[in-house]
DNA sequence: CGACCGATCGTCT
DNA sequence: GACGATCGGTCGA
């Protein structure tokens, strides 16, 4: 059982250009991967100079024009999809479900469309600001458990897709924070049972026990 | 607990 | 016109 993470971090971190992940991380050619990498970095959003971060904690990888669970499936290019075309480093956020505005990572090199899909995150810096977003009074799990709450909570909107993950409105850190290869849980990806055959793979990715997973309890 | 259901709208056929 | 890479609530056992 995967000790759970701090819940608050220094500011100063956030600031330090150093840290941040660049384009080498993010357009690497694996994109399961760059899925199980992210387990652990900070995924940081600033707009209008506040400052919200969590700590990713379940992703699922999105491979690109063979997968029948992404969007990109057969070669699909639509205006919604083309920024998962662009180069590695760059921010898909589409709606779902008419409410739900889901973050993707976009990895890989030009015309190749993979995805990152962040599932899961433990709030790490800015937590008030986060609950007003989301219209709670108190911090528990629901905040940043599920890919929209996760959006909901950072600030992150559709009109966000297409941003550069190499700015500095929405970004993502690696603090030194290091994970166990047996705290790392593959599984199906969630909500896909319309791939077919490709509902089955372990593309989904967490950190053992950690509370900020979504899907159900056990 | 688990099953079910309504919300809500952009996107694609 | 149908359908989601979801969520939170309700209902019944």
């Amino acid at each position: 059982m995967e000790r759970s993470v701090d819940n608050k971090i220094d500011k100063r971190l956030l600031l330090r250009t150093a840290a941040k992940l660049d384009a080498s991380f993010y357009q690497r050619d694996n994109v399961l991967q760059v899925a199980k990498d992210l387990l652990g970095k900070i995924l940081v959003s600033r707009f209008d100079k506040v400052y919200t971060a969590v700590r990713i904690v379940e992703t699922e990888a999105y491979n690109g024009i063979i997968d029948k669970a992404s969007h990109a499936y057969n070669n699909r290019r639509t205006a919604r999809t083309e920024v998962m075309y662009g180069n590695g480093g760059t921010a898909y956020v589409y709606l779902c479900y008419g409410i739900h505005h889901l973050f993707n990572v976009v990895t890989n090199a030009n015309d190749i469309p993979h995805a990152v899909l962040i599932r899961g995150a433990e709030p790490v810096y800015g937590i008030q600001a986060m609950l007003n977003r989301a219209h709670k009074l108190h911090l528990d799990n629901t905040l940043t458990k599920g890919p929209g709450n996760v959006s909901k909570a950072l600030g992150i909107t559709t009109k966000h897709t297409g941003t550069s993950l190499l700015g500095s409105e929405i970004f993502i850190i690696n603090d030194g924070y290091t994970l166990a290869k047996k705290n790392i849980v593959t599984s199906p990806r969630i909500g896909v049972d319309y791939a077919a055959e490709d509902a089955l793979l372990h593309y989904r990715f967490y950190i053992k026990g950690n509370p900020y997973v979504s899907g159900k309890l056990k």
